[in-house]
DNA sequence: CTAAATTATTGTCTTTGGTACAATAAGTGT
DNA sequence: ACACTTATTGTACCAAAGACAATAATTTAG
């Protein structure tokens, strides 16, 4: 047994990995990169990379998910840090997971620097990942889940437009359950969203109304009273 | 500029700091060392050290509590992450904090390694601490707010046998607001928790009833329904 | 032009849970 | 027996949740 020194402690290295979620046919989906690189070079990952030496982490998070995919002005969280000693074949990292929900519809994901492709995965057919990025999803997920409940982030996943069946199938996913299509709507007459006059169109049925979420009033409400986003 | 290589990538460290609360007076307490070691030497801080390069981040948080303030057995969860590269003035140290809610009388915290004091301090009054602690703990603490809306953790906070006026205080002191009495002991009512027969001795008015958390079948009922404890 | 098909939306009734506030109970000390 | 203190229960009202029936607005087939 001998002594560590000091300075032997800094012989560890710090990544970030993105998890992008974003909904589409009914299922929440991720965002994946193939990875032109070794380690686990062709297997499909979350995008991640190394934190630079005088860099910050939340903006780490940004650069490297633009640098890989091209999504910028993504408002990425922070949320599990994993350190397992063996996570990594090249060494001792640390990586801390930092989590987006997105419109789909609303960014152009494109592959670049070692990123090959890119793809959204449906979250519930996800193949075997690079590293321990299954296991990081899943904390993440569960995170998402935990957090659908207590805060308007459903917004941030549907189109700035949307009908209440959409939202209703988006919680209906998350929370593997169906809900009673009536009583849904009654609950959400008593919260903050905006009814939009407008309404569908090009549907092969009765149009829905148009609603959207109104983000502004949901600030002023939390930063006033001790308002409570529940659903 | 020149290019960075993979190895320069290893170069940082990681360390571990551990936010112990505790109910008390009316109060929530942090467990606060006093270092008796550079950098920040005699200041208060929470413990916390280095990770060991093979060591995996939830045995080594148990560890670093053991070693500072010889308090083993604690359940500690992992908050937030921070990686400010300022935050160390010895070199790039990234630390996740870990909280843990204990009963501070059935523990005894006492100064080990290089802490030299320990002592419980109120977390509305604290002082300015080492490092960038004081950010640790405050955002340590509203991740504990917002679990107690929706985790019966409070009741690692309580005696194992408390009164329903103990639950309420803490409740009022977490949430800075005030309930009123009898309807706060008519919504425990609609919870599993078990009323003790037993009631309180040695007061000096008419003495209250006893009750007790009964954690068995609250894991029952989480894993089998999906129950949501809230409060 | 009418009816069927499809999806959206509203209404009613019942039950549950929250809030305000008054009333009663069980101790101690004088 | 009486005041004092803290604990506990009761009553009346209202908001919101759940079950389920009814109605509305479109397109499309005939």
């Amino acid at each position: 047994m001998y002594k560590i020194e000091f300075k032997d402690f800094f012989t560890y290295s710090f990544s970030l990995d993105c998890v992008i979620f974003g909904f589409q046919n009914g299922k929440i989906h991720v965002l994946l990169i193939k990875r032109a690189m070794e380690p686990f070079k062709n297997k499909w990952a979350i995008p991640g990379d190394l934190v630079y030496p005088d860099e910050d982490l939340a903006a780490a998070a940004n650069r490297i998910l633009v640098e890989l995919t091209n999504l910028s002005m993504v408002d990425l969280h922070q949320a599990e840090t994993f350190g397992n000693p063996n996570r990594h074949p090249q060494g001792r990292v640390i990586t801390s997971a930092y989590m987006a929900l997105i419109r789909i519809a609303d960014f152009k994901a494109t592959p670049a620097s070692w990123a090959e492709e890119v793809k959204w995965q449906a979250i519930d057919e996800l193949q075997e990942l690079a590293f321990d990025h299954n296991a990081i999803i899943q904390s993440t997920y569960e995170l998402l889940k935990k957090k659908m409940r207590t805060e308007p982030i459903c917004f941030d996943l549907l189109p700035e437009r949307f009908t209440l069946n959409e939202l209703q199938c988006l919680y209906e996913f998350v929370y593997t359950t169906t809900f009673d299509k009536a009583n849904f709507r009654k609950k959400l007459k008593h919260i903050p969203l905006i009814k939009q006059t407008e309404k569908q169109a090009n549907v092969k049925h009765r149009p829905a109304k148009l609603f959207s979420f109104d983000s502004q009033l949901f600030q002023s409400l939390i930063t006033q009273s001790e308002y409570q986003f529940k659903l």
